[in-house]
DNA sequence: ATTCGTCTCAAACGATCGTTTGAATCATAG
DNA sequence: CTATGATTCAAACGATCGTTTGAGACGAAT
């Protein structure tokens, strides 16, 4: 126990999170991830005990980090600018994408889990990563006073779903050979922070 | 020949949108399908060939409709307000969604295609409806000449990132049971167009 | 050297998948 | 009525799915 077999944990879950994002859950197989991995197939059960232990797990390793980073900015960023907080939100996932290898893998898990619309996965992350999305729509509510509760839910959704589909690259726009993909997802980022900037400062809706 | 049998193909083609847009295209299987519709299990492939024969025909029947809904908006709104052009290309879907029985299920197909990143559905999407989006993106050009190309199209991006998102449902939104599904709709659309508008009105990026 | 968890392995389990088959059923035209 | 083509049906095909099993390999502690 004291030295659990890091390698093919590891293994598994590294490729696990790039054939989810590539085939979905239900389309990427057992037999898929392990032959990928150079492993026994017994080895998923063994390691997390089925498929959706596996899923969870994908899940965990990463949003962990994930929203630690993001409440670190937000406390940083707590009092400044609206576009501050926009990056703090925005920028960590896409850090998250640069320094892990699969890290641009699982935004893209991320993206999937939120199409798929499975109530388990979404209870799943609503119950431990629900207090992360709380805290920001906290500060954008002090940032946004114009907005009255309807109107700033309505369009965090709708930020939420800008930044979901961009980060996971489901976006039309084809990164050009010249620049990297490091600097191809910093534009992405600066365009979504403008772009969202402007709509949530927009004057109230009629309705 | 003259009158093929229409009861059971239009079943399986609007039990197959549900499903697919639940469960996704391997998370649904024909048996749930043909047994939801209550037919028999080779339907499937008496009538569509395949289950991918299926897939394309579930896209083909409502695309047809909405890209010609949205080219007769785009043409009666062609020089009038950027809000009317973004009204063209948004309420359509929503109209899609409203007066046909499965219309709100294909939207949400419709969004779960492109998270599914298929490549062979892209293309089949790309070729025979990519002329519309690219109707649409002259037309916004010529409205916002303070961007250039590179900044609209990366706007342009994630505006359809929004809107997909958006109208997929995949919000986090609760419809309140006392709004009916038509007006929580409705509101949907103007809250996405005020805040599409006003991103895309945003000043260039410095970059 | 032996014991004891931890881990890996090949093999098989039953279930379910998409697809195919061939006969039964139906409607229609000759 | 009969012949013909279109459609439906129950049944089965082989393939693949997630999972389980029991034996063997490995390393550390006694």
């Amino acid at each position: 126990m004291s030295q659990t077999s890091f390698s093919t944990r590891e293994r598994i879950l590294g490729v696990a999170e790039a054939l989810f994002a590539r085939h979905g859950f239900a389309g990427a197989s057992l037999r898929q991830v392990t032959a990928t991995a150079k492993v026994n197939l017994a080895a998923v059960n063994y390691h997390f005990g089925s498929k959706d232990g596996l899923i969870e797990e994908v899940f965990r390793r990463r949003l962990d980090e994930l929203n630690r980073e993001r409440l670190a900015a937000l406390t940083k960023a707590g009092d400044g600018k609206l576009e501050d907080v926009l990056d703090a939100f925005i920028r960590p996932a896409l850090n998250q994408s640069l320094h892990s290898q699969g890290g641009a893998a699982f935004v893209r898990v991320l993206a999937r889990a939120y199409a798929e619309h499975d109530e388990r996965l979404r209870r799943f992350l609503s119950d431990n990563y629900g207090h992360v999305l709380r805290e920001f729509a906290q500060v954008f509510a002090r940032l946004l006073p114009h907005l009255d509760k309807d109107e700033l839910y309505w369009r965090l959704d709708i930020l939420a779903g800008a930044v979901t589909y961009a980060m996971a690259d489901f976006g039309i726009i084809k990164r050009r050979a010249s620049t990297s993909e490091e600097v191809h997802r910093r534009q992405a980022v600066d365009h979504l922070i403008g772009f969202a900037a402007a709509g949530l400062r927009a004057p109230p809706s009629p309705g």
